[in-house]
DNA sequence: ATTATCTATAGATCTATAGATAATGC
DNA sequence: ATTATCTATAGATCTATAGATAATGC
């Protein structure tokens, strides 16, 4: 900055440098994250987001050592979010009393609107998990934690399953929906098709198939 | 070539330039259909697609204009393919007599069949579809030849349907094994889930899903 | 005489570094 | 005195072209 902020802005106040260096490097990960969902990774150069990021390219390589390490960052910070939210939504304790109807929708909701928050069209998680193994196999990780926990949940209620192989079907079931999420999410889905109904009558079906499959009883409002 | 063949190669015979050029064209195709399914389309360089083909960058681009260009001819190639398949599959005589889960577990079968010959993991197809509108559309007008198709089909046959809205739950079930199949031949799929299930257990997963969503009889052999 | 192919390379990007400048820390 | 940032640029790739060479066509 070649003119001091004192005789340009009267608000000014002193922020520390941690304060500065962290907001920089939140920055930078914002950045990179909205680029990466838009372009994919490999479209997106250090510039670009160093530029999104209204900084320069030094600053980056001054926080990060290398492209690689961006990404790699970027990905503990989703992993942690999404480890968060997931944990509590998983818990025993919520669920008393409630049918597998109920806990399906549950995880259709949970799982759609965790990700709409998100800035970011496809999904970048994935995409950098893709990279490399070892995030591939921490990615991996990630989501049985939340899907062993909703199979544990409807397990316990396994006696209300219709299908010949609770088993099977628990875990064909998690798949399904998690395809099916995947595709609605990242925007490459059919314009004619999926992509004409609201989020409403997607929710809806989807419970409607996992309930048929599984042989359960929808939840008493469908 | 240095030495002519006349001399190293009892069996040479004269190849015409049109059979030489054709030829190299369409190992310059295999080779781009390869690489973009292993590395994706953008760490695929031309040296790539020439050193794999066994030719030069001249010849690449004696044969496309540029880049793009062989993303454009490989795509017309794979769609060309897949109507070819897709129309006879489609034939409302080749499906007299049969029932909807007969109907169901055809389609299944075609559709996990016709993508495994391909020798790539990733979907090429898919991949340069995205890269520009107008191969977007094509390539959603081809997907729904062959679903518009399947459809008609399933709807002739709508009086054993039991779900409420025959013409909502076709069409999501479509999309929904469209899905899972993405996801299940994209290879990205998760290693402790679906991917430990055979091509037949899949199926039959898939099949009583379809059928319990509609609330169809299955097939009397599951 | 035309077409197919190759070799060599110019020009455009992109990653990453070196060295200068401007802020905070004590 | 240390940390954060910027500017400028070297070095690596990658796309695409120009010009030479080796086949086929007639």
């Amino acid at each position: 900055m070649k003119r001091s902020k004192w005789t340009s802005d009267l608000h000014w106040v002193r922020t520390s440098q941690q304060t500065r260096s962290e907001r920089t490097q939140a920055k930078l990960l914002d950045a990179a994250e909205e680029l990466f969902g838009e372009r994919g990774v490999n479209d997106t150069s250090v510039a670009d987001i160093a530029d999104h990021a209204g900084c320069s390219i030094g600053a980056v390589y001054h926080h990060f050592s290398d492209k690689k390490a961006v990404l790699y960052a970027l990905f503990d910070r989703i992993s942690d979010e999404y480890e968060a939210t997931t944990r509590a939504a998983v818990d025993p304790a919520r669920w008393e009393g409630a049918t597998i109807g109920d806990l399906l929708r549950g995880y259709i909701e949970f799982s759609l609107g965790s990700v709409a928050d998100r800035p970011s069209g496809r999904l970048p998680g994935l995409e950098i998990a893709r990279l490399d193994p070892a995030l591939r196999e921490q990615y991996d990780k990630m989501r049985m934690v939340n899907d062993d926990g909703v199979t544990a949940l409807i397990l316990a209620r396994r006696d209300s399953i219709g299908h010949p192989d609770p088993n099977v079907a628990v875990k064909f079931v998690l798949e399904q929906l998690g395809a099916m999420f995947r595709v609605r999410l990242s925007g490459d889905s059919l314009p004619t098709r999926m992509g004409d109904q609201t989020d409403e009558q997607f929710m809806n079906e989807a419970l409607r198939s996992a309930c048929g499959y599984l042989q359960v009883d929808l939840p008493a409002d469908l």
